[in-house]
DNA sequence: TTGAAAGCGCTAACAC
DNA sequence: GTGTTAGCGCTTTCAA
């Protein structure tokens, strides 16, 4: 069944297995040309009886074409991520392309090496998270001649294409909602957001359309580690010891805001009446919660289909290099938390 | 800074650049053997200015090394993974090595697949979930003649090296538990097991183990899809309507059983008292429920890590081939919903 | 310390 | 339909 020795098998060896020539193994192998139904499956036999794997990196070097794409993001814990692969791995199963992840732990010296190795595998293209890279980054992926997506945010200036939600914009629509909703004394909990930029880019939308309508954030608290659901009911606690006469508070993600509805609900506050509350991402993992906390559709599946679209288009189609810049429109569902207006 | 054409930089370019022979650019890029200071300062100015990525897929073909890992999983929305690949991801960092995932949806065919798709990169060594894969997979793994860690469950057959806890002891070990704390009418609550075989371990170990006390499952409830929290409640209500007498209900996941407990909890159950409940997991991300749910740790960051040392020690020193055995032990946590024996 | 030649395992391009 | 030849861009090996 297998070789005697270690070495792995090449197509030589089924050549000399099926009395083919090379070309002929390597035709049948990809599907490619025309081989008589006889010689097919003489060289079918041949390849599983003995059990040859082709080597794609010798594959990929004769033909410069490698089906792999990366996808470089911050993290894998963050629910959000694997939301995103799930739509990329759908949109790119079928098109003989496969996706590659690399994890940058929200560090750009850490993006920047990763990309450095994807990018040396020489993939069909590449997506990736956010719209701020090192220079030395945006210059690798400018030169590398591939399509690159980037993804999750559009408030910035692409490399080349961008698939996305303006978190500004989603944080100045819930702004806007909340004010509408008539509540006054607006507190904000969140991440220390030194490197989370679409966080940031929430929040200052947020405190932008509230110094709009003349309201200024009466109070927040920021949180680094630890379960988010903890670090919740912490932060609303301590918001409200500060500051009793809140009546209303935003969280920069659903965990956080989860971990603040369990705590208020289980204090007997009338929400959304005497509280409102809202959080940021759609997180399906938390319908099942006394209540449904208001949030915002971050759109990671779509936003990963969409992104792994275009890089097959691209490689079906390579005459056809004019940036594509797509911006979803998050909605907003107010579940039981937010007084609809 | 960049090539006027498309073509992809190569180690000719900046051996013409720096004046210096392709080897010399390719030892100091790879900082092997001797070169002069002076020498490597040109080089590495040249690639730096010209913005060279070297080609590893040459590279690899040339020297039949490829730093890659492979790591074959079944999801990764199932929170486990992600922390599964973060032990592998640090244990791999400063080795040189590189792990590139792949996600077979909990199907073999797809495994199949996956693993073939793998291999043919000629990987350094393959991780992979679970003891039970096709014939041809093992087939496959066998020939490759790489490190093979299969991780997660030792019950069972590994092809190589495996790391992982016996979940049917796992199953046992909480049933004892469950009759030691004097609960008597014990109902089951998991997921359709066709192909979670690690589920259908525990779930086998646990009834073995109450039928040893000559006790019965008194009921029990299976779901498949959707959230699982939702699932979790609707299951305990279900269960609950058709047999109000229960005291215990023994949950296959974490999510699930938190989903149960919070309904439980509203319904203003006594718990433990009246209604022992208990999960599988430890999932930190629950930290900051009502209560907190009676568990046991999987030890997913250390399985990751023990199996990623496995493989790096056996890259670094191909004289080892003796397979290892490693059985981790999960400790159980009684949290707030397991009376104390 | 540096360079030249050969070849890794496959596929593009062309010949038959 | 099938085979032959010439590389793909590197690294190994050996020579200088």
């Amino acid at each position: 069944m297998s070789n005697q020795d270690n070495r792995p098998l090449t197509l030589r060896d089924v050549s000399e297995a099926s009395g083919v020539s090379e070309m002929t193994v390597s035709r049948v192998l990809r599907n490619r040309g025309d081989v008589s139904d006889a010689t097919r499956a003489r060289v079918l036999a041949s390849a599983k009886e003995l059990g040859y794997v082709p080597n794609k990196i010798a594959g990929a070097l004769a033909s410069s074409r490698v089906n792999l794409v990366a996808v470089i993001i911050p993290s894998l814990s963050n629910l959000v991520f694997p939301e995103v692969m799930t739509g990329i791995s759908d949109a790119l199963d079928d098109t003989g392309l496969q996706p590659v992840v690399g994890v940058t732990g929200y560090s750009r010296e850490k993006e920047e090496k990763v990309l450095y190795e994807m990018l040396s595998w020489r993939p069909s293209g590449v997506i990736i998270a956010g719209l701020e890279h090192s220079e030395a980054s945006r210059a690798m992926l400018k030169a590398s001649g591939i399509p690159v997506v980037e993804i999750m945010d559009v408030d910035g200036t692409p490399v080349d294409s961008v698939v996305g939600i303006s978190h500004r914009r989603a944080g100045e629509q819930m702004a806007r909602e909340i004010l509408r909703s008539g509540y006054q004394r607006i507190g904000f909990l969140g991440t220390k957001m030194p490197r989370d930029h679409r966080a940031r880019k929430r929040f200052e939308g947020f405190t932008e359309a509230l110094a709009k309508a003349g309201v200024e954030i009466a109070d927040q608290e920021f949180y680094e580690g630890g379960s988010a659901l903890i670090k919740g009911r912490e932060m609303t606690q301590d918001i409200l010891k500060r500051d009793p006469e809140l009546d209303f508070l935003y969280y920069s993600n659903d965990m956080i805001g989860a971990g603040g509805l369990l705590w208020l609900h289980e204090q007997g506050v009338d929400i959304p009446g005497q509280m409102g509350l809202a959080g940021f991402n759609g997180l399906n993992l938390l319908k099942g919660l006394p209540r449904q906390l208001a949030t915002m559709d971050a759109c990671r599946n779509e936003i990963g289909r969409r992104a792994a679209e275009i890089i097959s288009a691209r490689v079906a189609d390579d005459a056809d290099p004019s940036p594509v810049r797509i911006a979803l429109e998050p909605t907003i569902s107010y579940g039981d938390t937010l007084r609809r207006p």
